[in-house]
DNA sequence: TAATGAGGTCACAAGGTCAG
DNA sequence: CTGACCTTGTGACCTCATTA
């Protein structure tokens, strides 16, 4: 993924804005010399500006938020991240593109040479823009880990050529973002056994991000820092599962990775041993959880009101953190150790490299940009996209809404998103988003739009990455051709998100548990503007946990979610339908026997199809008016 | 977005001097200063401040004490209120304008999890400052409400340009204020529980980063509201239980359906024998036509041409067009005489008249909708709306695209449509409207929007009243409530016709017979205009009649499509659900027995329910986009 | 000369403290 | 427990050195 490489994510922001800075860098700066000090830079407001609006100046702007100061560093109208944290970068810091903070941060530490106080977790959080001041041992490693260095400095105005070089490298990065759903394809791709092979191996994005770039990367900096290093940012991501596989990274491809599925065929034979398998080892939320209903370790909470779920929650939250950005090998491996026994981490090239290579940070690229990529890199991968920014006139927004194109597309646009959304204003000016895929429902109100679904996107990008490695280990699946697995999976994901957080909502006690782990109730979901899409998904939640499936009998539901026959755009339906039908059959099965007197079960699961479809649909709506209202 | 703005309540200090600009942040100084002892925090002490004391302001009230300090947030002589409690806010504290108090609270109640005991009021109690010690859950409750968060912080200087936004907005809001005490005096009231101890307090500014957003949330709300709490929400889920009582809505219940709750299991009873005979006599098209499988009687054409269709499709439009406009009674007679030998229709009042008024289509203008409305003719009734103009910019369109609202909405939206559209822009200017229960894909380019919309719905009207007659005549269905027919039939008509009508899509011919008669082929159609939405229509109408399923086993599937409880904005889940598990009882019992040896024969029916929606959805999207396009 | 980043500055907030 | 005060960091802005 991360392309890492690129070295520097970067997100569009749009070019016209009135506001102030004009032209790609910013020159907000000499607004602000003019004025001196006692006026800001940029300052928009400032009567300053309108001379420059005058000017018939560019206004470039971002919009963006935070930093929203001059200092961003934009080139043509795309605005590069923070390797360390994701935020937007001010500038080239010690060798990586970084935001104030984590240059300021990253100062203070060498200057300082401060020794942080032992990681409270893991030593490997993943650091993002909101928990960046959370665990300074790790932010400093990250630092370290994406190549910031004293040594690798680089004083001046940056060489023309390589600025060209850098936009050329942006532009087609966003291109390809746009034209194809990278991620998913890169998802898939990554591990998918086969054909595979292709590209830049494993990795990543496919993209755009190419991961060749990382060895070149080396050269600049970075590579001081250790192996693992890997470019960016990205890594990790990665990081997920794989329990066994782990692939060596550059080099071979997939030696390891092989086994998953084998064939499809024998797939369905076992079917539903390896699907409850693949199911357990790609929903790690529920394994966290200790077991799949909910309600179970989570305090019950009297209506009403909201409470933190400590454990879960925190759990919960915390692995996606790790998942997401850390790049590092460990990370990964961090993530692993979870649910592993794997010896991990080791090093980056250690034998234990998952096979998964998107997973491969570890390449040493490290600095990515020096050597001329632009990428972005942040995004990790797969999602990644949703950081992309867009040419959307709703501002930022994931591109993928996009590339579906017309009516058809509505389908797949609907469908393409990962997590189950519902941004909604309350009444009031302020806002929330109303997903428990996110973290919270409050929105930093300081938030770009961009910053917003950047922060957001976060949060499900791990659920949505083990959805593909489920569907992935789904016996058959790797057999239908890439497109086809691209589609399902566009359509799908969400349903199966859906089934698979579930327990999120309890119906008993009316309440709805974020990813960040804390609970609100119903009613206060509604007042800050929830509607009928929060009912909906209550009563689906209801319906499903109602029928008391076992894990075994749910995984092979959410499998028989997936692969449908009837979603648009698949190219070979007797094949889909095929393995659909292969699929229902042992689900069939399974329930008749484990459920012998209640006859209507299978029925009762398959009225829920329907239902998801609603629900997917009402998704999309709420994706959209978040967009249009954005 | 954020408008956050400023997100706190303010309360007007000192007016004078811009300058206090920089002020900005403590100057808070001088005025601590005057009044007591210079404590230290205000340390650094700026000279600066002193200047504005000089300048004699009058230091606001600070009313509270507390403020004292230097802590106080202030800007430009507006002290920021606690969105919590009204206090005197001292910063930005996770990512909410708050006091020393509430801070101090959130954190511990964070950083420790507290689990703090229930409410002995209604968990509603309104936090102010002189109170908020009083409930703990409520006071932790109201800092997640107002947005305190962990991943909200913001740390370091507050960015120039916020400062200046938010300092334009207080600005504002004094204004408004100042201008209209009318708002104060409403949202005071609106409010404030009592007299409102300290002026600034709550209530908030009505200026607009009200807090009471919040409140009227909960908040206030909860002050004001019943106990419970529950504004809205809970209605919805109330309604749930109660299987069995069907409602009866006014006055006699249900002259022919009469037994309720047998209702249901009666009709299962006799279910497939009326279910039959109703959709037999609701569905003229198909009497029409002969039978059932529509290749038939048509012509065979070779792809690519169009031809037509003699007898059936003159007949058809014909009829279409009498049975449209006409709410005139014997239109509707005239309708009838053809297939039906019920005396039903004779008239308006007839006797047969359900008991549900709104489904009396057949009733003259009877029809709700009707009285009043200008509207374009035809409105039929129930589904009229569909033809009500509206005011929306874009001209005439359904009206109930509107009357949803929000999120919410949507479902209802995209479902309460009757006839499937796919109306698209050919390549060229010139306009077609490629829905097949239009009579031709054709429009006269010379006809306004509302002349073709009128035209439009002038064909399909016909076939909803029909579907609205059918439903009515499911055993079971008018003992649901009023609200819940419409909710259902709303929702599902869509789907209803498309599984009537499926016969107009030859999947062998690749064609498509408009109920004008004519046939075009998939490619012309595509020209014209049709995306995938008509491919999926193909695809649908092809795994339907694949099933070769008699008149008898559709009708009970139809049925069973309508009467679906998860459809958003049933109020009677219950009755909704126990109804459909009958039908779906009936159905699976005539399957199995009449197809024996295709066991997975229902299976795949029920396979084609998610599809159905993803249809109603495209279908929806196709409307909207008609809407946005017009 | 202009673009650009290292460093410095200091407004500001998280957290810790401890008297009340 | 609460919350006024402190301490410790953070990071938005600035200045100034460095390089094209």
């Amino acid at each position: 993924m991360e392309s890492t490489k690129a070295g520097g994510v970067i997100a569009y922001i749009s070019s016209s804005s009135p506001e102030s800075c004009h032209s790609d860098s910013n020159d907000c700066y000499n607004s602000s010399s003019l004025t001196h000090n006692s006026s800001h830079s940029c300052r928009q407001g400032n009567v300053v500006d309108t001379p420059l609006t005058m000017l018939g100046l560019p206004l470039a702007h971002t919009t963006s938020k935070t930093s929203a100061k001059c200092s961003i560093t934009k080139i043509n109208g795309l605005v590069l991240l923070c390797k360390v944290c994701g935020d937007i970068a001010s500038g080239f810091h010690y060798g990586v593109h970084a935001c104030e903070g984590c240059k300021g941060f990253f100062r203070r530490s060498i200057q300082q040479n401060i020794q942080y106080k032992k990681c409270l977790k893991n030593e490997s959080c993943a650091i993002m823009r909101i928990n960046r001041n959370r665990c300074q041992q790790c932010r400093f490693k990250k630092c370290l880990l994406v190549g910031m260095s004293k040594d690798s400095v680089r004083f001046g105005r940056i060489p023309k050529r390589e600025k060209q070089r850098m936009l050329l490298e942006m532009q087609s990065a966003v291109n390809n973002m746009m034209n194809n759903n990278s991620q998913l394809h890169s998802q898939l791709h990554g591990n998918t056994p086969l054909p595979l092979a292709n590209q830049p191996q494993v990795p990543a994005c496919p993209g755009e991000p190419r991961p060749q770039d990382v060895d070149s990367g080396l050269g600049s900096a970075s590579s001081s820092t250790s192996p693992t290093a890997s470019p960016g940012s990205n890594q990790s991501e990665e990081p997920k599962h794989h329990p066994e596989s782990a692939v060596a990274m550059d080099t071979s491809p997939s030696p390891i990775s092989a086994s998953p599925s084998s064939g499809s065929d024998r797939g369905s034979e076992d079917g539903i041993g390896s699907v409850t398998r693949a199911h357990q080892e790609t929903f790690m939320y529920n394994q966290k959880q200790g077991s799949p209903s909910p309600q179970s370790d989570a305090q019950q909470t009297s209506p009403g009101e909201e409470q933190h779920v400590s454990d879960t929650g925190k759990r919960i939250e915390e692995r996606n953190r790790n998942q997401q950005n850390d790049l590092s090998p460990f990370t990964a491996t961090q993530a692993h150790d979870q649910a592993q026994e794997r010896p991990t981490n080791t090093g980056p090239q250690g034998p234990d490299r998952h096979h998964c290579q998107e997973n491969d940070t570890t390449t040493p690229s490290h600095c990515p940009y020096s050597r001329g990529t632009p990428t972005p890199t942040q995004n990790q991968c797969p999602y990644s996209r949703d950081r992309l920014p867009n040419s959307s006139p709703s501002g930022y927004f994931p591109a993928y809404t996009h590339h579906g194109g017309n009516n058809s597309t509505s389908q797949a646009t609907s469908n393409s998103h990962g997590g189950f959304t519902g941004p909604l204003w309350s009444g009031g000016n302020r806002m929330h988003l109303l997903c428990p895929m996110n973290t919270s429902p409050h929105v930093n109100p300081h938030k770009s739009g961009h910053g917003i679904w950047e922060e957001f996107s976060h949060s499900f990008t791990p659920a949505v990455r083990e959805v593909v490695e489920f569907a992935k280990q789904i016996p058959g699946f790797s057999d239908l051709s890439q497109h086809d697995q691209v589609s399902l999976l566009k359509a799908g994901t969400f349903e199966v998100l859906v089934i698979r957080f579930a327990s999120l909502f309890d119906v008993k006690d009316r309440t709805v548990t974020f990813l960040g782990g804390t609970k609100y109730s119903v009613e206060t979901l509604r007042a800050m503007g929830a509607g009928d899409f929060l009912t909906s998904m209550m009563d689906f939640s209801e319906n499903l946990m109602r029928l008391g499936l076992s894990e075994e009998e749910m995984s092979l539901f959410t499998t028989v979610v997936l692969i449908s026959a009837d979603r648009s755009g698949i190219e070979n339906v007797n094949s889909v339908e095929a393995l659909q039908e292969t699929l229902i059959r042992h689900l069939k099965g399974l329930i008749t026997k484990n459920h012998t007197n209640e006859s209507a079960i299978f029925t009762k699961l398959l009225l829920r199809l329907p239902e998801l479809r609603s629900l997917n649909n009402m998704h999309s709506e709420q994706l959209l008016a978040f967009k249009v209202h954005h």
